[in-house]
DNA sequence: GCAAAAGTGTTCATCATACACCCATGT
DNA sequence: ACATGGGTGTATGATGAACACTTTTGC
């Protein structure tokens, strides 16, 4: 892999590398565009939402498209740009929380906090996905804790974003592109991670109840769960030293409950 | 994600779709290579081993490299190529089992056979991964029976191809570009998902014993497990239609034991 | 007091683990 | 006969599902 030597012609191998670089000359064959997709999750109101925005251009006007833009690779050469990684946490903090383009500012300090979670998801190359050209789009899924979730409605400036419920609103048929298929991925990687991740912790706020707590896992998971068996499953947790008694409690129209702080320490990747 | 228009030009938005699409013209920015690379693991004498080509060029000449090849993607505007996971077989094919250039014929029969595991691993696009150009390489690995092994050494013509053993023999330090990184990806995840998929069964012969099983898992996980325990675990396939009772015995210098095979119904990817 | 959710207790089936033991074969 | 791995039996402990029950609040 990596750039084969067969295409790239200008290859006198005897010389050491450094002068085999310096007299390297970049072929321009036909290359493919690279983006990066974010299929973007919270929970509010015990329902696992996904962020769209609605497409203003052809190809697919009017329908509703996961967020993401272009992989930064500068010339390609003497200056090859950003990682994959980076380019995803940039679309994110651009497009959702709205900082300053070429800022991540916002993003960047919520990783930092885990207080949200990134993940590169799948990559998706189907020739003709895109009718224009060939686009290969590497797909991340972010969770991003509901109490964020007012700062990405505030970046939506002209184009039309909204979060859509996963289990109805939403019609998965009418989406753009192939972002229906790449939507179900993340749905399917959410789904299968939540049960032995720590991932959760990114869809509520910093202090949570067992009970928030379980309402994240039943919406993801589409089933509602044993209050009491929950409850054991993950106070074991806190004997683990994953989570901590928090102050305060979480006064609702029936019985207080405790609350809980995730701890960094022993993360679950 | 796609192609964000804003850097696609000529929108002139107010036509219809195919009129969009006609009059579209594709701009040159600069863009990255895109390869395809593969770990490719097998399972010889209860021993987990990765197959290496030994780089001829440079850079990282004399290095120790994954296989992998250029992602085809044809003129990338009218003629968009061929999709990834086309492109990861015919690498397989081509240079693992020797079929002729742009052909995939033994890969894609063992594949359709489910003999072997072919799956999209991890993308990896770091700047100055290789120093000669940006270089996206979307990793996959494979997993290839035994019994196949003959034909993927007759397939190294000029280059020097050789199976490395993951657990000892390796110098996982010294391969070339980041495949290190790229080989714990696929360790990691074959390893993962050996536990709750069917994927040890793309390394064994068509019939195999329970023991010649529990050796594959043993190589993979690193571990021993106690015969009986592992017996009934997998003997719950059988009732499961799973695999089913074949002909025959494996015979040894003990008493012989019975063979199973792997039935496709009920997999589990 | 009543509803409703927090939180505890108990039972039962399932399953992983450890380990003892018998069976069939080549030498 | 005996070493070796195939194959079975069994006791024990951990875990998860089901569900009854108590506690604490708002109304």
């Amino acid at each position: 892999m990596n750039e084969p030597d067969s295409k790239l012609g200008h290859e006198s191998n005897d010389v050491d590398e450094a002068t085999f670089l310096s007299n390297y000359r970049h072929r321009d064959y036909p290359r493919p565009s690279v983006t990066v997709g974010l299929v973007i999750f919270t929970v509010v109101d015990a329902d696992l939402k996904v962020l769209l925005i609605k497409r203003l251009g052809h190809p697919s006007k009017g329908k509703w498209a996961l967020p993401g833009g272009f992989l930064e690779v500068g010339d390609a050469v003497k200056n090859q740009g950003e990682s994959i990684e980076k380019s995803a946490i940039r679309e994110l903090s651009e497009e959702c929380f709205g900082d300053p383009e070429g800022s991540s500012e916002t993003a960047e300090r919520l990783l930092k906090d885990r207080r949200i979670h990134l993940e590169q998801l799948y990559t998706f190359g189907t020739p003709y996905r895109d009718p224009r050209c060939r686009v290969v789009t590497v797909a991340h899924y972010a969770l991003v804790p509901p109490d964020i979730v007012p700062l990405v409605k505030a970046g939506s400036d002209a184009e039309e974003v909204r979060w859509f419920s996963v289990a109805h609103e939403l019609d998965w048929e009418g989406l753009a592109f192939d972002h229906s298929e790449i939507l179900e991925k993340g749905v399917e990687r959410v789904r299968g991670k939540i049960d032995y991740s720590n991932i959760a912790f990114s869809l509520l706020q910093p202090t949570f109840s067992i009970s928030e707590l379980r309402s994240v896992h039943e919406a993801i998971k589409g089933e509602v769960y044993d209050p009491g068996n929950f409850r054991r499953r993950f106070k074991r947790m806190q004997t683990d030293g994953i989570i901590e008694s928090a102050p305060g409690k979480r006064v609702t129209s029936t019985k207080p409950a405790k609350v809980y702080r995730f701890v960094g320490a022993g993360y679950v990747e």
